[in-house]
RNA sequence: GGGCAAUUAGCUCAGCUGGUUAGAGCACUACCUCGACAAGGUAGGGGUCACAAGUUCGAAUCUUGUAUUGCCCA
């Protein structure tokens, strides 16, 4: 076998485009229907498109991921790898409303539509184009979009599933409302926010005229509250359970009850209930059927309850009321206090409570079984399972699924307006739009004559993402589309730890409703890219900082342009499994720096191996020098580590082991004992030179299977570059994962001996400004200790005169240490040197 | 206020089933263009492992407490 001379410069981009274009032709990262091998299937998150906003931080968690996946894939699994967009839901809308500067209340629902769908397919394309230039090993043919006909097919049927097994309900309930985005918002939605309020106490009145002060801060609502609550073991208030109180201002009566909620100790111990200020507020009203008095519309204004503060915003209500209440005395006391607000997700507005009717998942019934699923999923790293339990069992809302916006999958549903009865789609006309499509028909004829009524809500967006695992597995039977049941449930789910309590959570929940079981068996759970501040990167931070030329140090095409996509995966690697990595531009380098040193190694081993015959030539290992042995030995423990870490989807162990034994053992140590078997006037024999091939050719191809799932450019540019070291292979890629052989090395004293000494012999070198290149005349060594370290070294001379690149080894004084018990050293150059 | 995680060199991170002198890269210093590599090599300086107490022959590692930071929930 011949191997060519390579080039000592390379062109990283041009090089990584070349591999991504054999890839494409030749197929090898599609999933194979008819495999015998085992199953992976993996299920990644659908990116949100409607903007492009991919930074370096998705560019890390994605490519965390799919290292681990070109693992599997060499260790023989067929690979289900599916890439999703998800362009549904308000982002998109948003966007869509800001680029177009739309109000979308005076547009059309279809021509809204249009445009989100418009703008959806831009993004995709561009995000398609960054995963393939990342090297991203995705079966572009499995790919989905949550607003495409299979994923609302799916997302409909999901909902007739719930529907039929009585999981949904129709509520008109007060629900969690965003009113900037005028629509209703999950638990899951929302977010707290600390900010800085400020607390009034209010004099209500008892029966009596005495006042009654309860402590609030939201005075606005005074108009929509619907009782007074003390706490039953409360003495100072017993005298006035079941009488009525007077509300200021507005001279309404509210009756005066108890509840074990209230603390004693806040305030005066007696708490007003609105309706509605809070889950508090819902859930007294509630227990208790008092009266409702909505005070706030759905864009966030007073309504006509709140008499001559109709109108106003919510704020602005709120300074005029308390000013009202100070005018009329009834204002006692006030002080600034540290509030939790919550707050939509997206529009950052504080919740309020609105009442439309809408659908709901019973969640509240199965948390039990929600946490037992947690505990069936493997976790890692293990400690993320705790975050989703605290969240199952925090649960205080059943899952509000109705949401009032343009843009999303439509419920599959119609009312017959007379009759207030339901009217599902029949599952094989999905995916269907009841504002355009007409009722199956079999309710046209049942009920011939009365109003059917389409449901204009849509369905909120995670109501598709979390069905993404049956989008895969084709559960509503699309024809055509690859991947069966066969998939489900899912070999593995990676995400960010952000989105436990929704993605996860929901994809577990419908899971467990639909198909009684995980939709995966392991979960992946990955951190955040920081910036230099240590804050998550942000599309800010992509807007930012862009230079001049269009160079942005957190957006991945650039640092793919500048340091190549291999450097910024082996950066990616550099966090350990479900922690944050601060990112800093210079350890990018660091990557491409790995990137060239292995291109070099290639270089010289092609440049040493030269001519090699595989099958007459080779060396059988245990004839070959100790070096050579030894090094072998390590790659095995590598391999053996690598795996082990591997398996426990460690890739950052595994790297850390891969890139310590490659710099130091590989190319410090073992490349430079090496060369001088390749030099002529050398003590070594022809023998000893083909061992150094074999054991080059042997080592490389293993060293580059190591790093594959990480640089998978370089990796497969040298294979190839190599022929293929002989094999039969379409690509690096799809060869076997390196084996770890089981080796019975034993000649660590002498390897020590040799290594040993070629440390001294560098530092002497250095210490003698000696090139560490130039000859020596003499290698002198001093044995202080006892005939069988003597005996060691005159064993190991040919080697330890490589070591040292000395012309002859002498017994005599050498001063400086070796670090070994009892050997020391001495150098002596060659005289036209010195 | 509760939960989870983190705190190791100037910076980014390893090491944590307790065991030589705590490691790597960047940055810094000196030397080297030598037959893979200057997008480099060799050598070197730099650490009270957040703090305190405890367990132990021995603690960065185990226990408890404190402080600080991040995330989640009240």
């Amino acid at each position: 076998m011949k191997f060519p001379e390579l080039d000592s410069a390379i062109d990283l981009s041009e090089m990584e485009a070349k591999c991504q274009k054999q890839w494409e032709d030749t197929g090898i990262y599609n999933y194979d229907e008819n495999s015998e091998k085992p199953l992976f299937s993996v299920d990644t998150p659908p990116p949100y498109v409607s903007a492009a906003h991919l930074h370096a931080g998705h560019a890390m968690s994605y490519t965390q991921a799919e290292i681990l996946i070109r693992y599997k894939r060499m260790q023989g699994f067929n690979i289900f790898y599916p890439m999703g967009f998800d362009d549904n839901g308000l982002p998109t809308e948003r966007y869509v409303e800001q680029k177009y500067k739309i109000n979308k209340k005076k547009t059309t629902r279809s021509e809204f539509r249009e445009l989100c769908i418009k703008e959806t397919k831009e993004g995709g394309k561009t995000y398609e184009k960054l995963w393939r230039s990342l090297g991203l090993s995705v079966d572009w043919d499995l790919r989905y979009s949550t607003i495409d006909e299979h994923s609302r097919k799916t997302a409909q049927k999901s909902f007739i599933d719930l529907y039929n097994k009585g999981l949904l309900y129709r509520a008109n309930e007060p629900v969690l409302w965003d009113t900037h985005f005028e629509t209703a918002l999950a638990q899951a939605d929302c977010e707290t926010i600390a900010r800085k309020g400020k607390m009034y106490d209010i004099a209500f009145s008892d029966p009596d005229s005495n006042p009654l002060v309860i402590s609030t801060t939201r005075p606005e609502l005074i108009p929509g509250c619907v009782g007074l609550f003390f706490n039953p073991d409360d003495e100072r208030y017993q005298h006035l359970k079941g009488t009525k109180a007077t509300v200021p201002l507005f001279d309404l009566e509210v009756p005066i009850l108890t509840s074990e909620d209230v603390d004693k100790e806040f305030g005066t111990g007696l708490m007003m209930c609105c309706t509605f200020g809070d889950g508090e507020d819902v859930k007294k009203w509630k227990e208790n059927k008092l009266e409702t008095r909505i005070v706030i519309t759905p864009d966030g204004k007073m309504n006509e309850n709140a008499g001559r503060f109709e109108g106003m915003q919510i704020v602005e209500a709120r300074k005029h009321i308390v000013t009202d209440l100070q005018e009329q005395n009834f204002i006692t006391g006030e002080k600034n206090v540290d509030q939790n607000v919550t707050v939509g997700e997206r529009s950052e507005v504080p919740v309020e409570f609105v009442m439309e009717p809408q659908w709901f998942i019973n969640l509240l019934d199965h948390k039990e079984a929600f946490l037992k699923r947690a505990q069936e999923l493997n976790w890692f790293p293990e400690h993320m399972k705790v975050r989703l339990e605290h969240w199952v069992e925090g649960l205080k809302y059943d899952w509000n699924i109705s949401r009032q916006r343009f843009y999303g999958v439509p419920f599959p549903l119609w009312y017959v307006e007379e009759t207030g009865e339901v009217i599902v789609a029949d599952e094989s006309d999905l995916p269907v739009d009841p504002l355009e499509n007409t009722p199956p028909k079999w309710a046209q004829e049942k009920y011939a004559g009365m109003t059917i009524v389409p449901e204009s809500d849509v369905m909120e967006t995670w109501m598709t993402s979390s069905v993404t695992p049956l989008i895969n597995s084709n559960w509503a039977e699309t024809p055509g589309r690859r991947g069966g049941k066969d998939i489900y449930p899912m070999s593995l789910r990676v995400q960010a730890f952000e989105i436990i309590r929704t993605w996860l959570f929901y994809t577990l929940a419908k899971s467990h409703f639909h198909t009684d079981s995980l939709p995966w068996e392991n979960v992946m759970i990955s951190g955040w890219g920081l910036n230099e501040q240590g804050k998550k990167i942000s599309k800010r931070d992509l807007e930012k900082f862009t230079d001049e030329t269009g160079y942005n140090r957190y957006d991945p095409d650039s640092l793919i342009k500048k340091f190549g996509a291999d450097g910024l995966r082996y950066w990616a690697a550099n966090s350990q499994l479900g922690r944050d990595l601060r990112f800093h531009e210079r350890d990018v380098k660091d990557g491409r720096k790995v990137v060239v040193k292995l291109w070099n190694v290639a270089r010289l081993a092609f440049m040493y191996m030269d001519e090699f015959d595989l099958q007459t030539e080779t060396v059988p290992l245990n004839e070959r020098p100790v070096e050579d042995q030894w090094l072998m030995a390590e790659m095995s423990k590598l391999t053996k580590r690598m795996t082990e870490s591997f398996e426990k989807y460690d890739y950052a162990t595994a790297k850390e082991a891969l890139h310590k034994f490659f710099w130091i053992s590989y190319c410090d140590d073992y490349l430079e004992l090496v060369k001088t078997r390749f030099w002529e006037n050398t003590a070594w024999d022809e023998k000893d030179t083909l061992s150094a091939k074999s054991t080059l050719f042997e080592s490389l191809r293993i060293l580059i299977g190591l790093f594959a799932p990480y640089l998978p450019h370089i990796t497969e540019e040298i294979y190839n570059a190599a022929n293929k070291f002989g094999e039969e292979y379409t690509s690096l890629h799809v060869t076997p994962w390196p084996e770890a052989q089981e080796t019975n090395f034993t000649r660590e004293e002498d390897m020590n001996v040799i290594l040993k000494t070629l440390y001294a012999v560098r530092k002497l070198r250095t210490e003698r400004k000696i090139g560490q290149g130039a000859r020596l005349e003499q290698l002198v060594m001093q044995v202080a200790n006892g005939d069988d370290l003597k005996a060691t070294v005159e064993k190991l001379d040919v080697s330890l005169l490589g070591a040292a690149r000395a012309e002859s080894l002498t017994f005599g004084d050498g001063a400086f240490e070796t670090g070994i018990d009892g050997l020391s050293i001495d150098i002596i150059p060659s005289e036209n040197v010195s």
